[in-house]
Formats: C-alpha cells, sequence, structure tokens
RNA sequence: GGUCCGCUAGCUCAACGGUUAGAGCGGCACUCUUAUAAGGUGUUGGUUCCAGGUUCGAGUCCUGGGCGGACCA
C-alpha cells in the first residue's frame, strides 16, 4: 500500500495537483522498515521538526501536518476519528445492527449497500427462467404456477404471493388444473380450457407442496440459516415445508410471469419483508461464498451460480416442472468486480437517517430534527453554494429518499469498526478513541499497544460490558471505505491533536469530484460525517463535473479504438494543455477529449503566449534590459520584497502601451468575478482574446519599438509595458497552467528579484488599478481597429497592397467616434499606410443609413401607451395585442418612410423627435434608434 | 418508469425574451510577413432536434415528443 501510495504521489505531482503530499522516498523507506521490523524506532524530518516513533506509529501519523503530506486513511488520526462519529451516532440512538436480505457480492465476500449501486451496474442480463407447478394439498390435480427467476432460490421456498385484488383463472390441461392470473395466460403451452375464476383474496392460505420439501433444511422447525445468523431469523413455530401457503401482497402485478410469485424470506430484501409480517420461517441457503451450506441434499458445497441446471433437473425428475425459458432482464453486479449480486441474509452495522417525515423542513420541530440525521444533513446542505446549482437539487433528492446508510463490511482488512458486541447479553458497546479502549480494556492491550487499530492486534483486546459486566470481544466487521474518505475534513487537520488548528480550516471552502455516484457515496458521506460532528457544514462550495468522453462523443473504450491512456495524454499532450482543456470546458457537461483538440488548444492558445514570452526574452536579453529598480537587486537581501513590478516603472505616454494595460486591467476585473464565481470556462475563454490582443496588435504594432537601436525613453516604455502585462499573466494564469506559468515568473521576476515570493504561487491575487483601466482608451482603440479593418478591406477589395502608400483614408465617423479616434489617427493612418485620416464632409455621397427602432428601449414606451388591461376579456386582452402589434410594427415601417440622412443627423446631434405610429405620437429619443450605416454603391 | 443536463454552421462552442443567430477551427479565393507550425481581407456554410403554444417579438419561456448523457426507482 505504501508503494502504491509513492508511485500515485509522484503521478499527482507530476500532473500537476499542487497539494503537499508525502515524500514518496519517506513512504518506500516506511514500507521497508515496516518489512524488517515494524517495533524499531526510527526518526524524521517533519516539517515542523523531528518526529520520533516506531515505524508503525510514523505510518499511524501520515498525512498529518507534522509528517507532512495529505490525506491517508489508514492513518491513527483517521481512524479514531471515524470511531469518535460512530460514538456520536450511538449516543444518538442512531447506530444499530439490523438483520435484512441484502445484495451481497459472492467473489468479494461482502454485502453492497445501495450506495454502492449504480445505474451501470445494472446490465442486462440472460438467466433461466423456471416455471414450477406446486400441487395443492387438499386438491388433487391442482396447481399453483409460479415463476421464479432466480432457480436457486425456489430451494428456499417458504410461501407463495398473490395480488389481493388480482383475477385469477384456474385451467384445465388435461388431467390437471392450474391457476394463474388472467392477465398471464399467454405463457401456457398448448390447449387449454378456462375453468373459472376468482380474485386473489380467495386464495389466501391454500396449502401447497414445496419444490424442494425433501430437503433438510425445509424439515427444520423455524427455518434454517447459516450458523452466525441462526438467531435472526425469528421464532416461526413451524418448519418451511408444513409452512406453505398462500398470502396475500399488493405488489404482485402480472406484467410477467404467473401473477403467483415464489417467496423465499432468505433470498429476497421484499420475502423477508414479508416473511417478518407472515412471521414465517426463513430459510437462507449460502454462505459468504455463495455456495450452499450443509443440509440442502446435493445442493450443499455447490455454488449458487452453478445449481440452476440441477434444479430443474431435479424438478423435472419431481414432476414439478412446468416450463423453462432463458429470460434477460436488469439485474444488479457488484461495482468493484462485476460479479453478479446474490440476495443474501446478513447482520449489518446501520447508522440511521430518521424518519422522512410529512411535514415540510421549514415546520419541523427542534425535536423532531433532532431525531434525525437526514434532516439535519439537509439543513448544512441548505448552506453551502452547489456549483453547478442542480447540484443542490440531486444532494437533497438522495437525501430525502435515502434509507439507513449501512457501515460495515465483513472483509478483513480496513477500519476496525468500534463496536464491541455482549455475546452474553447482546449490548453493543461502542467505544469514541482509543484512551476509552484503554481505559476499558480487561484483556489483551500489551498485545495490541504500539499498532495502528486494525486486524488482528485490534481484535485480542476484550473489554467489560457496560450493561451485564460480561467479558466482551469485537465484531468482526469492518468499515465502509465512505467512512475513510468521508472524515476527510476533520482527519487531515488535526481535529484531535490540535484543535485551535484545525477550527482555522474548517470548514473547508472548496471541494470537486465527478459527478458521477458522488452525490450519494463522497459528497454524501462528508456532509453525514461533518454534520454529525460539529452540526457545521464541512465545505462551504462544492463544483461537480461531467464525465471525460473520446472526441467522436463516444465513451472511451478500449474495444472502440478511442481511449486514450492518462499517461500517455500526459506525455504527449502535456499536463498545461490538458489543464487548459479541462479549464475551458464547462464543467457540468460531458467533455471531448483527444488529441485534436489537444492540437488545437496548444496551437491557439500555449504557443501564442509562449511566442510573446519568447519575444520579450530574446530582445530583452540582446539590450540587457532590465525592470526598472531591479537591476541592483540581484543578490540584495535587503530590499523589501514586493510582487516584481516596479512601483516606479515608467508611466508610458505611448497609447499602445496604456492601451494593452488598460486591457489587462479589464481582464483582471472579470477573470476576477469569473473565479470568484467557480467559473473556469468563462475564465479562460476572456484570456484568450487577450492573448490575441496582445500578440496580433499590441506586439505586431509595437515590435519595432523593440528592434530600434537607440535606447530612448520609448524603447523603455515598450520593455515595461510588456515586461509588466507577462509578469501579470503568469499570476493569474498561475492556478491553471502552472508549468508555463512558473518558469516565466522565475526567469521574468525571481532572476531579477531574489526578495520576490519564491513562486508564482506565492503572489498575491491580482488587484485592478483603477489608474490604468482607461476605459476610454479601450473604446478608442475599439474604434481605431475598426478603421483599420474597414481600410485593410477596402484595399482588399480595390487590389490595393498595403505596401503601397496612399494619400489619405476616408473615414465616416459620427461625433463619438471622431472624438475616439482624435488621438489614434496617426496609429490608424500608419496600420494602413496612409499618409493622412480624415473625416467625410459630405458623408451622405459614400455611405447610407438604415434605421431600425431599438425594441429594448421602446418596449417600455409602447407598455405605456398600449397598457396591458386589467380584465380577463377575451376580445379587450386580443385587441390590445393588436394595438400592440401594429405600434412594434409599424415603428420599423416608419422609420423605413422617413429620410434616413435626416433622422441620423438628428439623432446624432442628440436630439429627440416625434414620431406617428398607429395613432399615437411616439417621442424618440436619441436611444431608442439604431443607425447602420452602409457604403454606397459609388465607394 | 420518474427527475435533471444537453442538442445551434462540416467540427468545438458562444449568444440579459429584441431586430440581419455569432466566434474559432476546417474549406475556398486573394494577400502580407525580419517573434509566431503565424497574420490580414473576403467568401463558403444554419429548418437553432421535432411539433404545438405564450408573446408585438422565441435559439432563449411553456407543453408534448425524439436523441445523447447523468441521477434515481
Amino acid at each position: 500500500m505504501l508503494n502504491f501510495s509513492a508511485v500515485q504521489t509522484e503521478q499527482s505531482v507530476r500532473l500537476g495537483m499542487w497539494m503537499d503530499w508525502n515524500d514518496p522516498n519517506i513512504l518506500r523507506m516506511l514500507s521497508e522498515k515496516l518489512g524488517e521490523n515494524a517495533n524499531q524506532v526510527i526518526e524524521l524530518d517533519g516539517p515542523q521538526g523531528q518526529v520520533r516513533g516506531t515505524v508503525e506509529q510514523i505510518v499511524g501519523q501520515l498525512g498529518l501536518p507534522q509528517i507532512g503530506g495529505s490525506y491517508f486513511t489508514f492513518s491513527d488520526e483517521n481512524n479514531y476519528l471515524i470511531w469518535a462519529f460512530i460514538k456520536k451516532c450511538a449516543d444518538n440512538g442512531w447506530l444499530y445492527k439490523g438483520t435484512d436480505v441484502m445484495p451481497w457480492c459472492a467473489r468479494c465476500g461482502t454485502g453492497v449497500s445501495e450506495h454502492e449501486i449504480s445505474t451501470e451496474d445494472y446490465p442486462d442480463l440472460t438467466h433461466p427462467s423456471i416455471t414450477a407447478r406446486l400441487p395443492l394439498r387438499g386438491r388433487a390435480n391442482e396447481y399453483l404456477l409460479v415463476w421464479t427467476t432466480t432457480p436457486w432460490t425456489l430451494t428456499s421456498n417458504v410461501a407463495v404471493a398473490v395480488g389481493p385484488e388480482l383475477t385469477y383463472v384456474q385451467v384445465k390441461q388435461g388431467n390437471d388444473v392450474y391457476y394463474l392470473s388472467e392477465g398471464t395466460t399467454k405463457m401456457l403451452t398448448g390447449q387449454y380450457q378456462v375453468l373459472g375464476k376468482l380474485k386473489g383474496a380467495e386464495m389466501e392460505g391454500w396449502t401447497y407442496d414445496g419444490p424442494f420439501d425433501e430437503l433438510p433444511a425445509q424439515q427444520n422447525v423455524g427455518g434454517y440459516a447459516p450458523a452466525e445468523l441462526r438467531n435472526h431469523i425469528g421464532n416461526a413455530q413451524t418448519n418451511s415445508a408444513q409452512a406453505h401457503r398462500v398470502i396475500l401482497w399488493k405488489d404482485v402485478g402480472d406484467a410477467e410471469g404467473t401473477g403467483l410469485v415464489h417467496i423465499a424470506p432468505g433470498c429476497g430484501a421484499e420475502d423477508f419483508r414479508l416473511g417478518k409480517q407472515f412471521s414465517l420461517p426463513v430459510v437462507a441457503p449460502i454462505d459468504e461464498n455463495g455456495v450452499f451450506i450443509e443440509n440442502f441434499g446435493a445442493f450443499s458445497g455447490m455454488s449458487a451460480f452453478d445449481v440452476a441446471p440441477r434444479v430443474i433437473e431435479s424438478l423435472q425428475q419431481k414432476s414439478l416442472l412446468y416450463r423453462a425459458d432463458d429470460y434477460t432482464h436488469r439485474y444488479p453486479t457488484c461495482w468493484r468486480c462485476k460479479t453478479e449480486l446474490l440476495f443474501r441474509l446478513v447482520d449489518e452495522w446501520f447508522i440511521s437517517m430518521g424518519e422522512t417525515y410529512n411535514t415540510p423542513r421549514d415546520q419541523l420541530t427542534r425535536e423532531e430534527k433532532a431525531r434525525s440525521l437526514r434532516y439535519q444533513i439537509m439543513d448544512v446542505v441548505d448552506q453551502i453554494r452547489w456549483v453547478p446549482q442542480f447540484g443542490y437539487d440531486r444532494e437533497m433528492d438522495w437525501l430525502r429518499l435515502m434509507h439507513d446508510w449501512m457501515i460495515s463490511k465483513k472483509r478483513y482488512w480496513g477500519l476496525a469498526l468500534p463496536i464491541w458486541e455482549c455475546a452474553e447479553c447482546g449490548h453493543a458497546n461502542v467505544l469514541g478513541s482509543r484512551d476509552e479502549l484503554q481505559a476499558r480494556a480487561v484483556e489483551g492491550w500489551e498485545k495490541f499497544d504500539g499498532h495502528t487499530p486494525h486486524r488482528p492486534f485490534i481484535d485480542e483486546v476484550k473489554i467489560k460490558c457496560e450493561k451485564c459486566g460480561g467479558k466482551t470481544s469485537r465484531i468482526k466487521d469492518v468499515g465502509n471505505p465512505w467512512l475513510d474518505a468521508g472524515i476527510v475534513t476533520m482527519s487531515t487537520m488535526g481535529y484531535r491533536t490540535d484543535r485551535a488548528y484545525w477550527e482555522k480550516w474548517y470548514p473547508a471552502d472548496f471541494i470537486t469530484e465527478s459527478f458521477p455516484g458522488q452525490f450519494r457515496n463522497w459528497f454524501y458521506s462528508v456532509l453525514a460525517m461533518g454534520t454529525a460532528m460539529t452540526g457545521q457544514p464541512p465545505f462551504k462550495a462544492l463544483m461537480g463535473y461531467g464525465t471525460l468522453f473520446a472526441e467522436d462523443g463516444r465513451p472511451m473504450h478500449k474495444s472502440l479504438g478511442n481511449s486514450i491512456e492518462f499517461n500517455e495524454a500526459a506525455d504527449s499532450i502535456g499536463a498545461d494543455v490538458m489543464r487548459w482543456m479541462f479549464a475551458r470546458t464547462r464543467y457540468e457537461t460531458n467533455m471531448l477529449f483527444g488529441y485534436h483538440v489537444a492540437d488545437e488548444t496548444r496551437r491557439m492558445f500555449l504557443l501564442p503566449l509562449w511566442n510573446v514570452y519568447s519575444f520579450f526574452v530574446t530582445y530583452a536579453n540582446l539590450d540587457k534590459w532590465q525592470p526598472k529598480g531591479k537591476e541592483g537587486n540581484k543578490g540584495n537581501k535587503g530590499n523589501e520584497g514586493n510582487d516584481g513590478i516596479s512601483s516606479s516603472s515608467l508611466i508610458s505616454l505611448n497609447s499602445l502601451d496604456r492601451w494593452i494595460l488598460a486591457r489587462l486591467q479589464a481582464l483582471v476585473a472579470e477573470m476576477t468575478t469569473a473565479l470568484e464565481n467557480y467559473d473556469s470556462p468563462t475564465a479562460s475563454r476572456l484570456v484568450e482574446p487577450f492573448i490575441d490582443d496582445l500578440s496580433n496588435w499590441y506586439l505586431r504594432r509595437s515590435r519595432r519599438r523593440f528592434w530600434k537601436s537607440e535606447d530612448d525613453d520609448d524603447k523603455q516604455a515598450a520593455y515595461a509595458t510588456l515586461y509588466e502585462v507577462l509578469v501579470t499573466l503568469t499570476k493569474f494564469l498561475a492556478p491553471f497552467v502552472p508549468f508555463v506559468a512558473e518558469p516565466m515568473y522565475q526567469n521574468l521576476v525571481r532572476a531579477v528579484d531574489v526578495n520576490a515570493p519564491e513562486s508564482v504561487h506565492h503572489c498575491e491575487w491580482l488587484r485592478v488599478d483603477e489608474a490604468k483601466f482607461d476605459k476610454q482608451l479601450l473604446a478608442d482603440m475599439a474604434v481605431a481597429r475598426s478603421v483599420a479593418n474597414l481600410g485593410h478591406s477596402i484595399r482588399a477589395a480595390k487590389s490595393l497592397k498595403n505596401r503601397q502608400p496612399l494619400a489619405r483614408a476616408i473615414v465616416v465617423a459620427d461625433a463619438a467616434q471622431r472624438e475616439s479616434l482624435t488621438h489614434l489617427r496617426e496609429l490608424a493612418a500608419d496600420e494602413l499606410n496612409v499618409k493622412s485620416v480624415e473625416y467625410a464632409t459630405r458623408e451622405e455621397e459614400l455611405v447610407t443609413y438604415q434605421l431600425r427602432p431599438n425594441f429594448a428601449t421602446l418596449n417600455e414606451k409602447v407598455k405605456l401607451l398600449v397598457p396591458e388591461p386589467e380584465t380577463d376579456d377575451k376580445q379587450i386582452k386580443k385587441d390590445a395585442r393588436e394595438k400592440r402589434k401594429v405600434v412594434m410594427g409599424g415603428l420599423t415601417t416608419a422609420l423605413n418612410a422617413s429620410d434616413a440622412n435626416e433622422v441620423a443627423a438628428m439623432v446624432r446631434a442628440g436630439k429627440s423627435f416625434a414620431l406617428n405610429v398607429g395613432g399615437f405620437a411616439i417621442d424618440l429619443a436619441p436611444d431608442d434608434v439604431l443607425i447602420t450605416p452602409h457604403r454606397s454603391r459609388r465607394n
């Protein structure tokens, strides 16, 4: 396990998951020492100083702050905290041992809780289905037709259930008379004659001969079960063979089968419940490996999976088989090993979720909530931010519907459940800590002392029963693994050892995990355990995400040839590219993953970013440029450390510089908002156009400033600006693409300032610098770039290459656009290679205008003119609708009919004007009219 | 069987109930280039899954259905 953890850790580090893991070499060392001698004393250099102890003690502290690292479920901290949780549940009266028939994996040798069966674990499987004819006692040649898809359970048949309201028919075939429901007669083979009809209720109490009454187990009074379960089968007064009778069950339907349901209380959950209700014997035939126990005749020693042919053969010999067919149905399988599950009588430990009240949640009394962990968790769920929002509903849905939480496992290794069950009086002694165990131990402590609380050592400890004083042993069960996963918010932060430290960290700010299964598994167990222990949310925000699909939109499967092995992807695509792909995808939907998307991501985003950086580095090195104020800082520890951007950096007068810095501020503002909303797709999609602006506009327009030979203020300003942009970029790209951001930061910042934070990840998050956030300039540049675009377009259309200088570009622009362009005319002129940029004096010769009503603003005005009538009269309502339609539609027509140039001139002058539409005079403000210029044909 | 998410150009995805549904990639044509496996201009490409409904106006809201995925019985 330690070696495995070491490999996992190395992989995590390589993939850039920046967590405090335990050092893989230490893990391997511990593994070796553990093999040599678990009790040898060693010393480790921990982050908080030397740690000394036996190898096993050190292992027990893995994941704790004093050893470093994160999360090890076999640590003492983890184990004893789960004890504390279970104790707390016991104190609240929530812990109980239940006997039930549950899904069981014979291969894993353990029960499978409802949490663990997921939709995918219900494949379509084909089983032999059997219709047996069971002779009615006291009615010669009359038979019940009983259908089952699990032949092995026929050995344990106790009763037959019929629907009380269902109609049954009595049919004759040859000399034999059969009973089955009216709706299932199509299953009969051959000709038949209907003799009569009756309600299921009329059949209640009929007795019959069972299919396997010759088995000793069928003849045992009270029923029969594996030895360890024998006191859980109730106390029926008869044996099973004597007990066979027809019982009523309202859930019996006749969609399939015969409408008569074979009931084996030892082999089905519903059957078990009915068995209790009718005080039937319980016959439970299989052991933990799915093998028939003794007293089942020839079946004893056979696996439940193998007996179907022999069951059929035996029924045939006894002339009890009516028909046998293959039947395909959805059948549960084990989530781990995919083995078909068997239903088996078990005794397991549960934490009660409390009843589900009919009262709405906000009307429950404090006492009702105090009784019910279910509602306490719901209150905690209310306080958590769920991303995406529907996660809240899913978790609530699960909490409303879930049954009690089965926390035991029939296995050897795992969390030792802290339950000492008294063999004398049956009392369950629950221990909440190691100290408590030591205090109550009456035997075996010395054998356990120095070991982690696991089998076999833990089982050496015997305690005195607090009820009857008898010597008690621990139950053999270990804990459900989700207990280990759910205690994380307490166990990793020293809840037991350093409460003040833990309080600083609890609740976690954020957890995230892929959706499938987690609402009932990890999310649930963290919530349940946090709630029970603290009554407070264990985390403030949760983000769930979808599943990875192949590029072709199908699930990844080796057999489809579309799967990409993770290591291979990381190697050939690169961790940062993969991270960016994930970041820019909407997390709640399924993500398509493949090499083509990866190539595009690299080409569109990572390469341009790197090239800008590389451009800067190349020329800065050539010019031996250093950020201002940092030249003398190399190796000089005297200065106050700061974030690497010199506050004294030159205020550039260059509008491109000021523009890209303003653009950067806008990005900081928008990115911060997006990330505060846990919205990485928006954040990444904000960065991409910025990189484009930086590379293809700022740098393309600025590069000559870096090339020129004289070292003037303009060149300095260009360097300082690009430097600031790049350093800022490393900071907000660090969480997304650490492998690119960190070396950039090291080279740009640390190389010139040893006092700067050691890593880009240690830098403060960015704040908007309002002084640089020149919104007017952003608008101005948008106009200038639009002019450039239009100019390029005209050049291309007229085949006038950009190399060919032209005298002037004539621009049609409104007052605001002209104002915008005033400072950037030279830039636009240079880009277009024209001597001057001028404004059109007679616009109407160059352009025509298209006018459209701005419905967004006019909506309110029209609502005032034609209000929604407060009446139910359909005609009046319809009239109002018609009127609105006339007005809204008329606006477009009226505007089209007016003189576009004249209106445009008025609007641009900021004047309102009236328009007559549908009998109303509507005042149109400048905002109410949208003007689109079109180039006229002559130009 | 019930619930939730998605369905928009060849592909990946945008689009507070608002007018002519947009980007990038791809295709095609032209073009530029001393950081760029680039850049620019134009062009191609749409029954916004289907059918109803609400609304002056629907990719967007409502109802029903289809397909894919998830969750739960």
